[in-house]
DNA sequence: CTTAGCACTCCCGTTTCCTGAGTGCTAAAG
DNA sequence: CTTTAGCACTCAGGAAACGGGAGTGCTAAG
């Protein structure tokens, strides 16, 4: 069934007016908040009618309505205002973007903190990572006993590691490994990295000692350990503010639930490209995430690959500026680490809807 | 005035007890707990001597006793038993010492993590960065526009940088750039530094294309941040199980302040190399922290530098458990990064109690 | 010094009561 | 058929009242 422009405006009332204040709103709530011309029996008659169609519910007979998913959905879908940031919102994320130093870890981390100053909601970020590979092994000698490997992978990430040897080598040793791995080694991912592959490299080197090995180890942990996605979380505090998780048991599982990176790397069944993906309680695939939301941007982090950031909070909560500031936090990303320059309208905010179908 | 004998039994039963039940304790259960052989009224009359002593306080005048940080501090000192790890648990703490991988920044934040697991409080690391000195520049060239800057600092960390140029450089530049930066930047910290010397070593390199300053700025940055000691914690919802910390806004003062890492580096005012220190609730300078106490262990991070691990829970914590396990992580860590072996007795609990006197 | 006995205190969980916001329904009016 | 006024009804949640019980401090005797 259809919704009436004035159901509309009824059920857009009830969603800002739950988002403000966390109180079910009533009918004399929503005949101030929207203006209309008609009594409060009317209004009555109209939330009655949305709450049969599970648009809204009531917390015990005798009180107001609130949200349902489905009436959240329907707000975000159809009903929400785009948001504008003003000139100082935008002209601040610019300066904190510029003013985070290099590598991305940190940066991921410092974006996720600016995005939780932001929103006052706990912020996420996922760097996905496309299964890296090697691009390029160097070495350096520093001496006999000590060298450091530099790896450059696919992404330009660059990883190192200082090794201690309990033996001797040479630098001409080292030379002739780096030449050997360079032609063996580019272009391979973790799993095509073979036993058989290493022994012979290390023929290839005429290496007598056993440096193949380490190296490769360290070239399989590597490319292993930049698999699982780095995620990043800030900002959990930020929910014992919220009178939803004031009880401590809530709040407890829903943050613990949040610092297993595990459980954020599922969440990157990611939104398509520059867009913003808003999943609503039940929603979520996640038991711990549903009755909570979960707004995300994705952005462009170079060489095809893609990163998240979001961040979680009540279903009661500000979507449209949260997605605005997420859009726009996402396309000042991409524009520092992406490779060619946005599509058009990137940053923009173009809402993705979730599946409306709820996870049973 | 010396405690008697019995008084000290009696103070450590109430600090026991409490510390399991985190309710009062009355004469009865001293009684049972320690299983003296007198009345419950002789243990009353000692309550009430230990109270007027400040060992221990009545939250109201109907209601057992609780420990005083005053009464803390004595048992920590003096009455709290060694607690020796069972077999099964300094096993499994050096199992995933030695699986956790490389990288110091990934080890200390899974270090962390066990140290939550172990406690079930929340853990921190602070990974005391003495302020390192540049022992080597290298620079790799990729093609014309980038090149990677390896920079091996004391404390053998290994920083990287990938530098995309919006001009060519050669690879004879970058050689000469190298073996200049090596000659003039060797040995020297952040403030040490000059625009001068950046200017000399661009002549001296040749170099008129501005690479040099690029370098500088990676260097600079670098030792810069490194001084910022990297602190991390994990852990802090665990804060929410415990029943000191129900109510939300207790809990987010101090998740919140300790998300902060810039409090986490005040805590450096650091222990003695290889035993830990206990500083309970009042005895911490820092506000947020007044009615919690934090355990911390220092750790042998080679090159002379010393780290931090730590835990923060309330006063009812049961210190010699933590205190137990802090200091065989601890020791563990020292031997996994400590330059030489570790001190005789090193790992071994050895209690330094914080100033006894409590912070205004 | 110890201990039995006792009166006293006061927290805390339970119950009761009350108020007020908000509803749904009915019946009349548009 | 829609809107509106009127009204009885519901129910969450705060205030007040209550009682039990754990624990105390004190006194006086052993």
């Amino acid at each position: 069934m259809e919704l009436t422009g004035r159901q509309k405006k009824i059920l857009r009332a009830v969603v800002e007016g739950y988002i403000d204040t966390a109180e079910p709103i009533g009918s004399h709530t929503v005949l101030a908040r929207t203006g209309l011309t008609c009594s409060s029996a009317t209004i009555r008659n109209e939330l009655a009618a949305l709450t049969r169609e599970g648009y809204l519910e009531q917390p015990h007979t005798s009180a107001g309505r609130i949200p349902t998913a489905k009436g959240y959905r329907l707000y975000v879908n159809e009903l929400m205002m785009e948001r504008e940031l003003s000139h100082s919102e935008t002209e601040e994320i610019n300066r904190k973007l510029q003013s985070t130093p290099a590598g991305t870890d940190k940066l991921m981390a410092d974006v996720g903190k600016m995005a939780t100053e932001l929103t006052s909601y706990p912020a996420l970020t996922i760097s996905a990572a496309a299964s890296a590979t090697v691009k390029r092994v160097d070495l350096i000698y520093l001496d006999p006993n000590s060298f450091i490997i530099v790896l450059l992978l696919t992404g330009d990430t660059v990883k190192n590691k200082l090794v201690h040897l309990p033996f001797s080598s040479t630098e001409t040793l080292l030379r002739r490994l780096s030449a050997v791995f360079n032609a063996n080694f580019t272009g391979l991912s973790e799993e095509r990295i073979t036993p058989e592959l290493i022994a012979s490299t290390e023929r290839a080197a005429g290496d007598t000692m056993g440096v193949t090995s380490v190296i490769a180890g360290f070239l399989i942990e590597t490319l292993m350990t930049s698999k699982g996605a780095g995620a990043n979380v800030s900002g959990e505090a930020n929910l014992l503010k919220l009178p939803e998780f004031q009880n401590p048991d809530k709040a407890h599982r829903l943050i613990n639930y949040l610092s297993d990176s595990q459980n954020l790397s599922a969440l990157t069944a990611a939104p398509d490209f520059g867009d913003v993906k808003v999943l609503i309680g039940p929603e979520n695939a996640a038991l711990e995430l549903r009755d909570s939301s979960v707004v995300l941007a994705s952005y462009d982090a170079g060489d095809g690959m893609r990163g998240l950031i979001g961040v979680v909070g009540p279903t009661r909560m500000d979507y449209s500026a949260v997605a605005a500031k997420l859009a726009y936090i996402a396309g000042g990303l991409s524009r520092l680490l992406g490779a060619g320059s946005p599509p058009a309208g990137f940053g923009k905010l173009m809402i993705k809807g979730g599946d409306s179908d709820v996870q049973k």
